[in-house]
DNA sequence: ACTCATATTTAACGCGCGTAAAGTTTTTAT
DNA sequence: ATAAAAACTTTACGCGCGTTAAATATGAGT
C-alpha cells in the first residue's frame, strides 16, 4: 500500500481531478454520486486524509467548534462537556475542550489561544463572577459564541441554560408540603450567577407561599464547593442556625460537603421517622445518587441544554455568526426525589 | 491599531526581516537580545501571532500534544489532566484534551484525529481491558507516545503511573493492624488493569502476613463504577458474604458505591466502637474526603505521576521520539487515614 | 582599525490545499 | 436528437509561514 502524500497524489490514484477530490472532502454530496463512489473507493485503499492544517489555512471558516467550561473537574461540567462534545461531532464539526480552572487569568487564555484556532463557533460556559468581562465581549465580538451555563446578560449570541426558578420552586415546594419550609445555604459570594438567581427565586417562593425567607451565607472562595459546604455546614449545625429541619442546599456540590458534615455530627438526615434533618438541592449532580442519604434534587435537563446549546451554535455558524437578536433559552428542572428530603 | 494580517506585515512594522521574525518565534532566545527587544515592543503595540495553521504546516514538528484519558467525568483523571495540561504549557506545548468516555471506537477515532494533528508528542490513558491493543500499537509506532496510569505491557516509549503493589500493602498492613483482615471487593471484569494488580497484591499480602485471602467479585460493565459498586455492595452485604468486619475495595469509586449500600442498610461503618465495618480503598478520589463516613484511602501521588509523566514525555520529544529502551516508573501511594477505617 | 564569528537581510522556493476561470465532458430536459 | 445545465478537468494563483543560500551587517576581541 503507497504512501500518499498530499491531494495532487490521491487524485491521481482515484483518478479525479485534485479541485473535484478538494470539493469533495468539503462535502462528500456537492459531487456527482458516480465521481463519490470512485473517491471512496480509492479512499478505502489508500487511506488519505486531507492536512488538517493547509485546509484550515485556506478555508475562510474552520470546522472547529471550541468548549470552554468553567472547572472540569466538576463531574457537572464534564458531562455537560461529554455530551456537547457528541453533539459537535455528529454534526461534522471537530471540538476542542478546555477548562478554566476556576481562574480568570485561564479563562483569559483560553479565549486568547482560541481566538487563533479561528474556530467556527464556540460554546462557553464562563465562570461567571470571575469572568474579565470586558475580555469575553471582546471575544464574542470576533468569534460566534454561544453561552451556557452561567448567563453573562447581554454577551454572546444566545443564552441556553436551566430555569433556576424552575429548580428552586420546585424543590421549595415539595419540602413545604411535605414538611416544614428550608432555609437556604448557599455561599456569601456565589462564583456563579445562577447562586444568586437561585437564592433569589427561594426568597420569591418562599414568600409566595407565606413563611418567611431564612438565607444562609457562608464564607468560602473559589471551587471546592464540597470543602466550603462542608465547613459551612460544620458551623451551622454546631451553632443551631437553622430555623427548621429543612435545609435547601444552592447546588449539589455544598450539598454533598453539607451531608458529610450531618454525618459527622450524627444528625441522621431523610425523610424517615428517626430523621432530624431534610437536605435538598439543586443541579442533579451525577454522584448525588450516592450520597448518604442519597441526594433528593433538582436535576439539570443535561440532554436538553447541551442539544439546544449545540444547535444553537450550529444555526448561529450557518446564519454566518450573527443573530438578529440575543436569545435567552431556559430549561426546566426535573425535581429526583431520594432519600434525603 | 492597524490590524496586522501576516509575519510579512508585523516584520516590516517591527523593521525586522521576516525570517528573523520568523526565528524569533519559534525560540525568542535564538535573536540577539536587542532585535528581540524590538520585536517584543512593536509584539506590544501591534498584538500580532503566527498564523499557528501555516506554522503547523511548515514545521517538521509541531508543539502540540495530545492528552488522552478514558473517562473525564472521573474527577480522578480530570485532577490527572488537569496537572498534565498545566505542565504542557508550562513548557510551551499546546496540550489538546481528550476522553475516550470508556469506549473503544471513541478511544480509536481520537488516536486516528490526533494522527492528523501531527503532535510531537501525546500522554495516553489507555482504556485498558476495552483497549484495541493492535490500534495501540500502531499509533504508538507512529506518534511518540508516553502511557500512564494503565500500563499496556510493551506499548508506547514509556509508562508513569502508580505502584498498584504499595497501594494494597499499605491499605492491607494498616487494617490487619489495627482490626481484622480485610476481604477485597473489585469487579469481576475490571476495566482497568491495575485492579489485577491490586488484587494479585492484595493476595499476596494476605499471606505473607498469614492470613487467608478473600475476594468478592461483583458484576457489572462500564464506568458506572459508582452504581456497579453500590449494586454489588447490597449483595454482599444481604447475603452476609463477608467473612470479618473488614473491606478493601479495589477503587474509590466502587468505594463509594460501597458506602452508600453501607449507609442505606444501617450498618454504622469506620473505626469507631459503635460501628460493625471498616472499608477502606484506593486512589485517593477527589470527593473521597466527604463520602460518608469520610474514606480512608490510598492516594495516587497526582503531582509526581503527572509531572514525571510531562517530564518523560518532553524528554521523548526532545531525543528525537524513540528511547533506547521502554521504562516503567512507578509512584507508591500515600496512605489517607480517615474515619472508615 | 582589522579580523573573524555571528546575526541579519534579501531573494526565492516549497508546503498542501482552497479557489477561480476557462474549456471540456457528461447528464438532463425537451 | 439537440440544447441547456451541471459536473468535471486543466491551469494557475494565493494563503502564511518555514527554510535555505548568498550577501551584507554587526559586534567582540586583539
Amino acid at each position: 500500500m503507497t504512501k500518499i502524500k498530499n491531494m495532487e497524489e490521491f487524485a491521481a490514484l482515484s483518478g479525479i481531478s485534485r479541485p473535484t477530490v478538494s470539493k469533495y472532502f468539503h462535502d462528500p454530496e456537492s459531487v456527482r454520486a458516480s465521481t463519490r463512489a470512485r473517491i471512496e473507493e480509492a479512499l478505502e485503499q489508500f487511506d488519505y486524509r486531507p492536512n488538517i492544517y493547509a485546509v484550515n489555512q485556506n478555508r475562510k471558516l474552520t470546522k472547529n467548534i471550541g468548549i470552554v467550561v468553567p472547572y472540569l473537574v466538576d463531574p457537572f461540567f464534564a458531562e455537560i462537556a461529554r455530551y456537547l462534545e457528541q453533539s459537535c461531532i455528529a454534526a461534522g464539526y471537530r471540538p476542542s475542550l478546555f477548562s478554566s480552572h476556576g481562574e480568570q487569568k485561564l479563562e483569559n487564555e483560553i479565549l486568547d489561544s482560541l481566538r487563533s484556532l479561528k474556530p467556527a463557533g464556540v460554546l462557553l460556559a464562563p465562570l461567571g463572577r470571575a469572568s474579565d468581562r470586558s475580555q469575553i465581549e471582546k471575544f464574542c465580538a470576533d468569534v460566534p459564541t454561544v453561552l451556557f451555563d452561567s448567563n453573562l446578560e447581554g454577551l454572546g449570541a444566545a443564552f441556553i441554560g436551566s430555569d433556576n426558578f424552575s429548580f428552586v420552586s420546585q424543590t421549595v415546594e415539595y419540602m413545604t408540603r411535605t414538611g416544614e419550609p428550608p432555609s437556604f445555604f448557599e455561599m456569601r459570594t456565589p462564583a456563579n450567577p445562577n447562586a444568586n438567581k437561585r437564592r433569589k427565586a427561594y426568597v420569591e417562593v418562599m414568600e409566595r407561599l407565606g413563611f418567611e425567607p431564612h438565607v444562609i451565607k457562608i464564607d468560602g472562595e473559589g471551587w471546592a464547593f464540597e470543602e466550603i459546604g462542608h465547613k459551612g455546614a460544620m458551623k451551622v449545625l454546631e451553632r443551631g442556625l437553622l430555623r427548621t429541619d429543612s435545609v435547601l442546599c444552592s447546588n449539589d456540590r455544598l450539598a454533598i460537603g453539607f451531608l458529610a458534615a450531618c454525618y459527622e455530627q450524627g444528625i441522621r438526615v431523610g425523610r424517615q421517622p428517626d430523621c432530624s434533618l431534610r437536605v435538598a438541592s439543586n443541579d442533579g449532580h451525577p454522584f448525588a445518587k450516592f450520597t448518604c442519604p442519597s441526594l433528593t434534587t433538582a436535576a439539570h435537563d443535561y440532554d436538553n441544554v447541551a442539544g439546544r446549546g449545540a444547535e444553537t451554535l450550529f444555526e448561529l455558524i450557518e446564519s454566518g455568526g450573527k443573530f438578529s437578536d440575543r436569545t435567552e433559552t431556559l430549561f426546566p428542572a426535573r425535581l429526583i426525589l431520594r432519600e434525603s428530603a
